[in-house]
DNA sequence: ACTCATGCTGAATCTCTGT
DNA sequence: TACAGAGATTCAGCATGAG
């Protein structure tokens, strides 16, 4: 356990910081943070926990007004964590929030009003949620978060391609079923009973950090609990800053991801993007001789040809302009990726030009 | 269409009211409603033109009725249906919204703030969502649906066995797994485009009232569209009122009710579909902490052998990709299941990683 | 009659960089 | 900061028509 640094110099990484979530935040510096995973509490009754700028205390009053006044306070505190949760946050950073029926509409809607742009809400389906015994209600078999940018011009970290290939292929849906946290991995306390009410299952941290941060980004919980945020950063090679007011769970954690392991190097690395790839002009190409001018390129559906020019542009019967823009205009499309569309014809067969682009690319590397 | 009742007297039940519905349901009398299921507008702001890989255009929901300047103007409609829609319900009514993340916290917090208890959020897990074309954020394959009383008190409606019997014998979860609605079922106008931008299948809504309605019941929706509330509600027995301000909407719904006929006693029980054995994504095992990033697998006949990486695809000597795509390279096959080809070392043996998928499935019948 | 290939569509806040 | 241009991007289900 590390007391938190004063002064915006240095961000205290891979620490748990003690106290009141919304003090220390507002005592680390600005735009510090690349992800903030929050698992906020959501009870009521604890109103020393909700921190009313007002202790006023309300009269004797019927239910209704006083769960308005509760809902009123738990507003506040959101309100309040929140705004010291933004300012943390890099300009294209962004935010997990967990929650329930109970506390998930009141986030959500804070969330907007802050200025967060909402970029998804994602459902996780339990596979093993505890029955409503009582038969009087549908089994609470979800929780949902919400995933929102800093504001809607934020940059926001996507590793699509990772995201597809945890799931065979097929692109990632806004639905994830995992069981909760139990066996070995729910921790115990020294009776043997539960470290913490609602400890969350690393197989969640786990999508939710290789999907929105980049290995070495700074990831904070300021509900830290007992650290499963932090053991799954560690893990995965990202920093983390951990607040926990509890001294009880601080300790659990600590001794927790002193006992993680960080992944290999190798292992870490993720299906990447193509986005992420060195950008190649279609023009060297043909500096290269990998295609000279004059040589006819056919289009994919062999509907089309058009010729190559020495500066790397295509001319066609009625259009000039570069692979996509010709491509575009022939198919009578909004736009077109030339890379995919245009083949060149070598021995007899018919290969798309984005083969040379890649030849160039693995070069690249050497 | 019949033009709505003024007074209090006479409740004009199966028909479809014209009209604002803040102003229709006020015209009706306090306490007369059982339950109230509305689909209100998403507000879902959005810009650009969108299109899909093969450059078509994607139809986007840009009709004047969902759109609002802000925020607050979007919660000041909201508050007021509510309020109407509250007003309306018996003692022991209840309601059901339905949303999407754009629209659905806002009508949460709304819903807590009238005074409504929310008994579940449900979500509806679209089969067959539209998927995210450009790749920057998770399949939106979900909607929600907020379960609510008209207060803390109210002792709702909720038909646990016929729930249960509808789902196979075990108790009903919060999230429901239903295609969206397409084919014959989508109603096309007289150009055969589809007639509404928005209809919600009837399996959606005969599931909402034969769990919280019983046969006889009056059931509102203020915002009718093509009246697939209205539909279901005759087929069940149920008696509906429906309000819509468009003429062609209440048109459409006007045939499309007259055409239906309430079920047979017999026909409400539910054939039981035979459910697939569901998929398990290879990255599950990943995540679930089953295998960790960084181990050996290795080729039943172990003469390969390949690492695990975090995004839950594998890594040889000369080739990453999925464990079909790994295992079919090493054996110079066209396919490859690497679910049976795959080992890994546990305890001293070499256990097929099918052993571990087999694992999971079982969880997920639980 | 049956299979297979092709085409269309669904509540969607859906790009990034250089000039 | 607005604009232009490069170039990246899809799953399930149903309808239609060819073989």
């Amino acid at each position: 356990m590390t007391k938190h640094v004063k002064g915006a110099e240095a961000l205290p990484l891979n620490q748990i910081l003690e106290g009141d979530c919304i003090d220390v935040m507002n005592s680390l510096p600005a735009g510090s943070v690349d992800l903030i995973f929050a698992d906020p509490p959501y009870n009521l009754q604890l109103k020393g926990e909700l921190h009313r700028p007002d202790n006023s205390k309300v009269d004797a009053v019927d239910d209704h007004w006083d769960q308005f006044n509760s809902f009123r306070a738990y507003d506040e505190f959101t309100t309040a964590w929140l705004k010291a949760a933004r300012r943390l946050l890099k300009p294209n950073g962004a935010i997990w929030v967990i929650g329930s029926y109970h506390n998930i509409f009141r986030v959500g809607a804070s969330l907007q009003n802050e200025g967060f742009w909402i970029l998804n809400d994602v459902v996780w389906r339990k596979s093993n949620p505890m029955p409503n015994f009582r038969g009087k209600r549908f089994t609470n078999a979800h929780e949902t978060m919400i995933w929102a940018g800093k504001d809607e011009a934020s940059k926001y970290t996507f590793n699509y391609e990772a995201l597809k290939a945890l799931n065979e292929g097929i692109q990632m849906r806004s639905d994830w079923v995992l069981p909760i946290c139990t066996g070995h991995e729910r921790l115990k306390d020294e009776q043997g009973d539960k470290a913490h009410p609602t400890q969350k299952p690393e197989s969640l941290l786990h999508r939710v950090l290789v999907g929105s941060t980049n290995p070495g980004d700074v990831v904070l919980d300021p509900f830290f609990g007992t650290g499963t945020t932090g053991a799954v950063a560690k893990m995965l090679g990202r920093e983390f800053i951990g607040i926990e007011r509890e001294a009880a769970y601080r300790k659990v954690a600590e001794k927790r991801i002193a006992n993680v392991r960080k992944f290999d190097k190798e292992a870490l690395t993720v299906s990447a993007s193509k986005r992420a790839q060195p950008r190649v002009p279609f023009g060297q190409l043909v500096e290269r001789g990998m295609l000279r001018p004059g040589e006819e390129l056919y289009s994919m559906n062999k509907r089309h040809k058009a010729k190559v020019r020495a500066d790397g542009t295509l001319i066609g019967d009625d259009i000039k302009g570069s692979i996509h823009q010709v491509g575009a205009h022939l198919e009578g499309a909004p736009s077109c990726n030339g890379w995919t569309y245009w083949c060149y014809r070598t021995e007899g067969k018919m290969v798309p030009i984005d083969v040379l682009r890649q030849q160039i690319r693995s070069e690249m590397h050497d």
